[in-house]
DNA sequence: CTGTTAGCGCCTTCAG
DNA sequence: CTGAAGGCGCTAACAG
C-alpha cells in the first residue's frame, strides 16, 4: 500500500452540481433532490422543468456525497482470486442483484494472507459499506473484531457445516456433497477410490469435503492399508500428478474423486496421454460442474453447485436484513446435485 | 434499477469518528487527520499517542467523506461477465495495481445492451471516480457523451487497430494475432483453414480476428470456393458444433482456428468423441492460452496474450496520468505469442 | 408543494 | 507544530 493518492488535483472543470442545476431552473437545490429521488412529492411542471435540464446537461448526482448524508450504498466483498474457480459465477450473481437494488460493489481480491486480509477489510469498511460479503477465509482475529465492531451486516459464503459464522452465512455442506459423491460412487461399485484435493491447511470446505470422504468410505464399510489421498494444487496440471501419485500408492485405484473440476479435468487428460480408457480402466469424478465439464470426453461426473445462486443469495440476505426483516436466517445452506456423466 | 435503498436507517452505533479520536487524545481533529495522513507534520508524541488511540479504538477513516475533500480514490470498470473468459484475470490485474497504489476498484459487469451500458456509466461516474476503465463496447453515443463531458481519464482494454480511442486504449491488435496464428498453420502446411468465432457483429476484437485470418489466407495465396467460417457462441458446445458445421462445409479441412480457447477446447472434445486424431485427422488452434490448455490432450497450440498484465497496465496507465504525466501514450500495445503445441 | 437550516466526516487553508 | 474556520455535495428535518 503506498500513500494514497494525489492531492486536490489541479481544478479540473467540475461537473456541475445540484445547486447549480437548482439555480438554472429557478428553484432550491432540494427541489432538485426530491425531484431526482422522489419525484411524487414535486409538482409535475418543476419536475418536468428540473428533469428536463438534468438530462440536458447531463447531471449525475455525487454518490459520496448522498451516500454520506443518507444511506449507505455500497455492497463490499472480498473474494479469492477470479482466475480459475467459481469465484466468478458468484461475483456475476452478487453483481446482477446489487445493480438491481441501486447498490454498487466494492471488490477486493488477492490471495490473502491474515494481514493482507485485515488490510483488506480495513479498506471495505472505510467505504461505510451497507453490507459486506466475505468469500475468503477469514483468519486473523484481528480482522474478525474489527468486522464485529461494525454495524454492518456481513455474509458468507463459506462451508456451513460446523462453522459458526460471524454473522449469516450462505453456502453448501461441503461434507454432505463429498459425503454423497463418494456413496455414490461405492454405488456404482467402484472399490478403491482415491480423493485429490488443494491442501486443505486452513480451507474448511476442503477439510469438510475431505471428511465427507472419509465417513462415506467408513459407513460403507470401505478399509484401505494406505489412504488413497493425496494433495495437490487446483490446476489441472495438479490433476494430472494426481493420476501419478495415486496409481503409485496403489495401482488398484479406480476411481478418483476429485475435489474440483479442474483437477478433474487435468486427470482426465492425462488418462489420454497414457492411452488409458475413462471410466474402464480409471474413472474420474470431479466437482462444480464446470461449463467444460458437460462437454468433456468423456462427459465428466460432477457434482453441481449453483455459484451463481449463491452469490444472489448472498446479497438478498444483506438486503433483508437491510430492509429491516428480523427473521432472516443465520445460515442458509443451498442444496446441489450429482451429474451423473461418462467418466465415472 | 429499484430505488436507492433505506433512509437513514435507525440509529446505529455510529463507528467513531476522527473528532472522537481527537477528544481523547486531547488535540484537535485536524491534528488526528495529520497524523495519519501526513506523519511528519506532528510531533512524535502526539503521533505516537494518536495513532496508539487510533489502533486501539479500530478507527478507519470514513473514505467518502475523505474522497469528498480531497482526491478521489476510486477507479470504476465496466466488464462484460466474468465468466468464461480471461477477463478475470484483468480484474486481478487491476485489483492489484489499485491496490497497491491505494485506490478502490468498482465494478460493474454485466451484459450490456446500449441502455444498460448508459446506465452503468452513470453510475460509475456519480462515484466520483479518479479513472474509468473499460472493457465491454462503448456502444450507445449517449454513453460517449456522458464520458467525454467528465473529467475522469477513460482506459479502454480493447482492439487497438482501427479504434480511436475517447482517451487512452491498451490491448492488442486482434487483426495481427489472427493474421500470425493463420500465417503460422499455413506454414505448418495446412490447406484447408477453417475459422470459428463468436458472431462478430459488435465486436470489432472479433472482426479484426476474423479479418486478419483473412488477410493471411490471401497474402499466402489460399482461396476456398465456399468460405470456411462459422459464427457460434463462444462455449465448448460451440467448439464442438464447429467440427461438425465446417466438415460438413468442407470434408477437407484440416485444421480448425478457433478464435478462443474455450472453443478449441470443446473442437478436441468433439474430436476424440468421433475417434479422430488430433492433429492427423483434423488439427485444432485456440487462442488465449487458458491454463488448461497445456494440460490438454493433445496440448493446444494456442496463441498467448497476458490479460494480466493487460489489466495492470490499464491501471498503471491511469495512475500516470493522474500523476500528471504529460508523456502517457495514448494507445499501449502489448504483445502476443504463438504457443505451438500438439494439437495444431 | 417548496424552501431553509444544518450537518454527514473529513481536510484545505490560513492563522497562530 | 497545532488549531479554527469553513466547505466538499447532498439531503433529513422542519418550517412555511
Amino acid at each position: 500500500m503506498v500513500k494514497p493518492p494525489s492531492g486536490p488535483g489541479p481544478e479540473r472543470p467540475r461537473r456541475l452540481g445540484i445547486k447549480e442545476i437548482a439555480r438554472r431552473a429557478g428553484v432550491a437545490p432540494m427541489t432538485v433532490s426530491r425531484a431526482l429521488n422522489d419525484p411524487e412529492k414535486v409538482s409535475p411542471d418543476t419536475r418536468a422543468r428540473i428533469l428536463e435540464l438534468v438530462e440536458r446537461e447531463g447531471f449525475i448526482p455525487n454518490q459520496l456525497a448522498s451516500s454520506m448524508r443518507s444511506g449507505r450504498r455500497i455492497i463490499g466483498t472480498m473474494v479469492p482470486p477470479l482466475i480459475n474457480s467459481g469465484i466468478a459465477e458468484q461475483v456475476q450473481g452478487m453483481s446482477d442483484v446489487c445493480h438491481a437494488s441501486g447498490h454498487q460493489l466494492l471488490l477486493i481480491q488477492g490471495d490473502f494472507t491474515p494481514d493482507a486480509e485485515e488490510n483488506a477489510i480495513r479498506a471495505l469498511l472505510g467505504w461505510q459499506p451497507a453490507g459486506l460479503i466475505l468469500q475468503a477465509f477469514v483468519q486473523s482475529p484481528a480482522a474478525r473484531q474489527l468486522l464485529q465492531a461494525g454495524t454492518a451486516p456481513i455474509v458468507e459464503i463459506s462451508e456451513v457445516r460446523g462453522h459458526e459464522p460471524l454473522d449469516m452465512a450462505v453456502g453448501v455442506s461441503n461434507f454432505e456433497t463429498a459425503y454423497a459423491m463418494t456413496s455414490h460412487l461405492v454405488d456404482k461399485g467402484y472399490r478403491r477410490i482415491g480423493f485429490v484435493s488443494t491442501p486443505v491447511h486452513g480451507n474448511d470446505r476442503l477439510q469438510q469435503r475431505r471428511i465427507g470422504y472419509r465417513q462415506a468410505l467408513l459407513d460403507r464399510g470401505h478399509r484401505y492399508e494406505a489412504p488413497l489421498e493425496v494433495e495437490l494444487p487446483i490446476t489441472p496440471a495438479g490433476g494430472a500428478d494426481a493420476v501419478q501419485m495415486l496409481t503409485e500408492i496403489d495401482p488398484a485405484v479406480d476411481v478418483i474423486f476429485c475435489s474440483s473440476d479442474t483437477l478433474a479435468i487435468g486427470a482426465v487428460q492425462e488418462c489420454h496421454r497414457r492411452g488409458w480408457k475413462i471410466p474402464d480402466r480409471l474413472a474420474i469424478a470431479g466437482y462444480g460442474d464446470v461449463d467444460l465439464a458437460v462437454q468433456l470426453f468423456p462427459a465428466l461426473t460432477t457434482l453441481r453447485v449453483n455459484r451463481y445462486a449463491m452469490g444472489r443469495r448472498a446479497v438478498e440476505q444483506l438486503l433483508r436484513r437491510l430492509h429491516g426483516e428480523t427473521d432472516v436466517p443465520r445460515i442458509e445452506t443451498l442444496g446441489f446435485e450429482i451429474i451423473d456423466r461418462e467418466s465415472a
